[in-house]
Formats: C-alpha cells, sequence, structure tokens
DNA sequence: ATCAAATGGTCTATAATTGGTCTAGAAAAG
DNA sequence: CTTTTCTAGACCAATTATAGACCATTTGAT
C-alpha cells in the first residue's frame, strides 16, 4: 500500500513520515530538522508542501520551528520498553520463533476455523505470485504468520508474535532479509507453507509443528548464510 | 462468498482489506489513504467499488474522507500493549507458556552458565523453605521462572516473559493461584523444578524441555481443578 | 563589528490531484 | 427472468501542490 514506489508524496504523507521517524527515535528531542529547501528536495515535493506537513507537526507538539535558524524535534516519544525489543538481534529473534511457532502450529490445529483456512490459502497464492518480488514476498509471509497465530484465538500470542512482527520490520532488517530472499529460498518457503497449512487443515499437530520448525531451520539458515558473505 | 485465489474483489472483500491493514497498524492514525483511483487499480477493482468500501469504512468511523484532498485514517486501534494483554486469560496464558518455557529450557541448555545454575539452585531451595506460604513460594517461582530465561541470554525472550510475568502479577490472578497451592502441590512443583535444574546442568535438552511440559501440565490440571470449585 | 550565507515566513498565479456525481452497459446473484 | 453489483468512463468542484520570488531573522566567518 504505501510500497509505491514514485508516488507522490501529499502534506499528509510528509508529516506522516517525519511523525514515524520521531516516534522511532531516529529523529531525536533537540535534533534539528534538514532545512525545508532540502526536505522539499528530498521528498520530491515543492517547499509549500513541506512547509505545511511541518506546520501541521507544530501543531501537534512534535516539533517547534524558529525562523532564521531552523526546526527543531520537541517531542518525547513514549518509551514503552521498546529499547529491549529494539535491540533484539536476529538470531534472538529466531530463537523466539522457535519457541513459538510450532507450538501455534498444534494451537492452530485446535483452534482454527474454515474462514483462517481459507484467508491463509490466499494468502499462500498471493506468495506464489511473487517468486521475484521479495518486497512483496516478505509482507505475505508476515501477513501468514500472523494469520497462523491468529487460529489460536490466543490474544497473548497474537500480541507476542506482533511484537515480534514490530522488531522485523525494522529498517536494517528488512533490508537484510530481502538479500536472502533470491527466487529459490521463496520457493522453498512456498513449499513449507503450503505443507503447514495442510497439516492443519487435516488436524495433525504434530506434523504442523515438525514443518514449521523445518522452515524456520531454512529460514535460520538463510540467516547465517547471509552475514557471512 | 469464495475467498479463494485472486477471484474479483467486492466492496465488502477491500473494505475487509482495508479494515486489516488499520487495525494491523500499517496505516496509523492521521494516515492518509491512497486516492481512490489509484486503490481501484491496485486492488483491480472499478472506483465505485473501492468507493463503495470507502464510504462503509467512513460510517463504521475507520476512516474520514475530505473532498478534494484524501481520505484519512481516524482509528487509534486498541493499544494491544494494555489491553490485549491485561485481558488475557488464565488458559491463554498457560498455552503461552507452553509454547515458549521448553524451548526456553533447551536454550538455556545452551546458553547457561554456572553462576546461573547457582541463582536457580538458591530459589530451589528458597522454595523448598516455602511449603506452608504460598504468597512467598508464588514469588520465588516467578523469580525462578525468570531466572531460567536470563540463562538464555535472548533479550527478547527475556521480555516477553517478563511481560506475562505482568500479567500473571494481576490481583485477581494472583489471589486464584494461591488457592491451588496447598501443600502436595507445592511439593510436586519443587520435584519438577529440581528436576529440570538438573537436566539443564547436566546439558540434556530434551529432558529439561519434557519435564517442562510435565511441570505446566500438572500447573493447568491445578488451575482447571481450581476453577470447578 | 560587519557581511554573507542560510533559514524560515509570506505571497501568487498556475497546474495537478482528489473526492463527488452521474450514466450506460456488463456481470453476477437469486 | 429480475435484482443487485460491478465496470468503465466522463465531468465537476474542492483542495492541494508547484515553482518562483522576495523579505526578515538568525548564524557563522572574517
Amino acid at each position: 500500500m504505501n510500497v509505491s514506489a514514485d508516488q507522490k508524496l501529499g502534506a499528509a504523507d510528509i508529516a506522516a513520515l517525519i511523525r514515524r521517524e520521531i516516534s522511532k527515535g531516529s529523529l531525536q528531542l533537540h535534533d534539528r530538522l534538514p532545512p525545508e529547501r532540502v526536505l522539499s528536495d528530498s521528498y520530491g515535493a515543492a517547499r509549500g508542501t513541506v512547509r505545511k506537513a511541518l506546520t501541521r507537526l507544530e501543531k501537534e507538539g512534535f516539533v517547534e520551528t524558529r525562523p532564521g535558524s531552523g526546526t527543531y524535534v520537541v517531542h518525547q516519544p513514549d518509551d514503552n520498553s521498546a529499547s529491549a525489543i529494539e535491540h533484539a538481534t536476529p538470531l534472538e529473534l529466531m530463537d523466539a520463533r522457535f519457541a513459538l511457532e510450532p507450538h501455534i502450529c498444534r494451537l492452530s490445529v485446535l483452534h482454527g476455523r474454515q474462514s483462517d483456512f481459507d484467508r491463509m490459502e490466499e494468502l499462500c497464492n498471493r506468495m506464489e505470485d511473487c517468486l521475484d518480488d521479495p518486497v512483496a514476498f516478505s509482507d505475505a509471509d508476515t501477513d501468514f504468520h500472523r494469520a497462523l497465530v491468529e487460529c489460536t484465538r490466543n490474544g497473548l500470542l497474537i500480541w507476542i508474535i506482533d511484537q515480534i512482527a514490530t522488531v522485523r520490520s525494522e529498517d536494517d532488517w528488512t533490508r537484510m532479509r530481502h538479500l536472502t530472499l533470491d527466487r529459490r529460498t521463496i520457493a522453498t518457503y512456498n513449499t513449507q507453507h503450503r505443507q503447514i497449512l495442510n497439516a492443519i487443515r487435516t488436524r495433525e499437530p504434530e506434523r504442523a509443528a515438525n514443518i514449521m520448525k523445518e522452515h524456520l531451520e531454512t529460514a535460520r539458515l538463510s540467516l547465517t548464510r547471509a552475514s557471512d558473505t
């Protein structure tokens, strides 16, 4: 949705981008933003547009702009213990997924409904159309694992997986993960996703869990291979 | 309504997809949706269809559309970090622990150090002095499981377990849990804790994981027994 | 202290974008 | 068949964006 490469950015879009930079911490308290003329250039928008975005952010209390000087960040993002999660390494994340997802498969067998399976089926189809589009595949993959945990009807588990997805969406990671996604790897993942879905459909908890373990092992290998290069 | 594959999307489907984007967080408050013409293109539907979906979402209060400007997100999805965790039921929590803790045992075998084991040993001793003090036992028990996950040296897992511990510390739960803790039950738990610690010490990952499963099964039984009374 | 550069503030005429509305026909559902 | 829904286009009105200019203040170097 937001992927749209050369989509023209409006004031609202630019405001949203900067707002996120601030909440994420890439722009910290008292930092000065680039000059309006530079921003307008780098966002590919006219200065007036950037200016409108900044005016909005000022009203919202994110920034303060001083004439002749610049625009400064004035906002302490609520520290939601995010720090603990932000520093997670890819390997830590893999271990957490190893703990959670196989058992989530078992629970999905117990509590999953037809509509859940249909949605997962649709996501499998979508992923199979993405052999050459790592970015789109990655999004669909995240959705698939989210749909899987939704089968469990366990709000706590869903929340945990969402938190993990947040970590995975960090920019650096996303870029690195896309590097590991060649055509071959995506094809392997697709096969495994199908197998997992089928095992859940036929109500075979242990088989589903085992394929998930395989799936995660594959992912871990891709990861270590990528960090070697 | 057939959901499968790349079928044509109806207004209801598109509304559902966008609704999902919003609750998932990919579309946040104040974000502007892509123009109707772009949406219609990317969903492969006519503009009128997209428009119908948006009208629906507006009635539902997810979105607000301003003529000449765009369609904007007006909905703060319930901040899960509070609500999802606060509303977790004891059984949901048990399932989450079933997913996490056995694998945490395996990881503890890999990464645990002598000092970790000493600390857990000490906690075992403390718990064994608590046969008649459910409150003190409960505290030590929480510490034990926290010490266990610390063995993994995995900040993400530690954070997750801490979150779960927060849930467990809710007043109602604590009271209920204390009811299940008679002398016999505590003794059983103590035995299991010892066994888990020993299995980790002797570097037997699967044995440790299995005893943890037993342990959790025992806890689950106590729980269901308690809710029957 | 002075000057030059950089930066935000303001304005304007024009062009582009966007939602709102309508229509006629095709497709799907009952 | 009838009814509903979707499609594909067109046009309108409101809003927004563009590109450039000029000003006032701040900043930093000389």
